[in-house]
DNA sequence: GGAAGTATACGGAACGGACCGTATCCATGA
DNA sequence: TCATGGATACGGTCCGTTCCGTATACTTCC
């Protein structure tokens, strides 16, 4: 992340020209903030989180906070989003399967060995919502998986591992749907699953000869 | 002192041996408060409804309610699982592939056509926590539908449509996987997903003939 | 059978407590 | 000089509880 770029209130990220009038913002005051979010996410959850428990611990007052951040869910949001985003992870193996295998686990091994998870579960609400920071998410978080996952079945396509008539724009869907599913209704998230997941992506279950037109 | 309420909730419509003591609670005011939530529900969503708006608008007190729910998540969780849950909807068509999309667009006509969709999305996190309300939306809704799913399943084996190794306890997450996605990150829940959805998982989008051991 | 008694629920109102987001204070430091 | 720092107080909102006087059932007793 490193967002030395100010917050919602002044004016433009990247601006350049400002004079930088009266006292510079600490930059150890914006990581404890973000450190003690997160610490805290972890042990409340998102519905348990006080703004001023943050800021008691982050040595901080509640005012900076909201210098920084115009409401608790825009702090939560965005450090969410930092955390689940990246992981360009486009290493082509050479093996559709494998290559898939390890786009599904992605998102699995976020979810599970790093604050992300935990705390996206309570922020579920937010994100289905229609309002503006759930579309941040979804553009930063979601959008990554898709494009990998896409990028890797038109390369499937052209190696030939994949039929041509594949339904492309479905494969995020189905692929990295089992896991929202679990995600919510609750069941194992590791390797087991996304390997099953692929498998049945790539078989099918219809008898092979008899279904296709 | 702590323990005002007799019970949660009131003894069943159709409980047997209790003398009945006292001023039976009234039919009318429980309705009333059902009616009332759901209405503010898709007027305010599950985080801006505010119980004084549900007892005036049911023509109820606050402790009427609270007499019957232990709190607002208890009232909208009953709510919702109520409504989201049952259709049977278990008549073979003798056609597994026609069956599977009635069994996926069951629940994207439930999110779509009833109230309940908008405030599902308002309720995931308090679905995919571990907290008791949300266990028992997944005991009934999710259950209902992975029964329901399965069943079809194990017919489409024996019938021959599918493969006799079939993931059958994967079927659920291939087939709702998807809708879950969607209503997390959005898109079009509609019937052209479901049969989307249906075919991509029968038909498998790896080449037929290579790659099954 | 009817009156009195008992137990509970009713609608209404107020309250305590928790929390968000804002405002104000003085000190700090580029 | 002046925006930021940490600290604290405040207004406002809302949950969940508690109390009030009243309403409605069953039970007892005449």
């Amino acid at each position: 992340m490193a967002q030395p770029a100010p917050a919602a209130h002044p004016p433009s990220p990247t601006s350049h020209p400002l004079p930088a009038r009266g006292r510079p913002r600490s930059e150890r005051a914006h990581q404890a903030i973000l450190q003690a979010t997160q610490e805290l996410l972890l042990e409340s959850g998102y519905a348990g989180l006080r703004l001023e428990h943050v800021a008691a611990r982050a040595g901080v007052g509640k005012a900076t906070i909201y210098r920084r951040w115009s409401s608790r869910e825009e702090l939560v949001l965005e450090l969410v989003s930092g955390i689940g985003a990246p992981r360009p992870t486009i290493d082509d193996l050479g093996d559709t399967r494998a290559a898939l295998v390890r786009a599904v686990l992605d998102p699995i091994m976020t979810i599970t060995t790093t604050p992300f998870g935990p705390t996206i579960r309570t922020l579920l609400s937010e994100i289905a919502g229609s309002g503006g920071p759930g579309e941040r998410f979804r553009e930063t978080v979601v959008a990554a998986h898709r494009a990998a996952i896409e990028t890797i079945v038109a390369r499937g396509v052209e190696r030939g591992d994949l039929r041509p008539d594949v339904d492309a724009p479905m494969a995020t869907e189905m692929l990295l749907g089992p896991v929202f599913y679990r995600l919510i209704v609750g069941g194992a998230l590791d390797r087991d699953l996304a390997e099953r997941v692929v498998h049945a992506y790539l078989a099918g279950a219809a008898v092979p000869q008899t279904d296709w037109f």
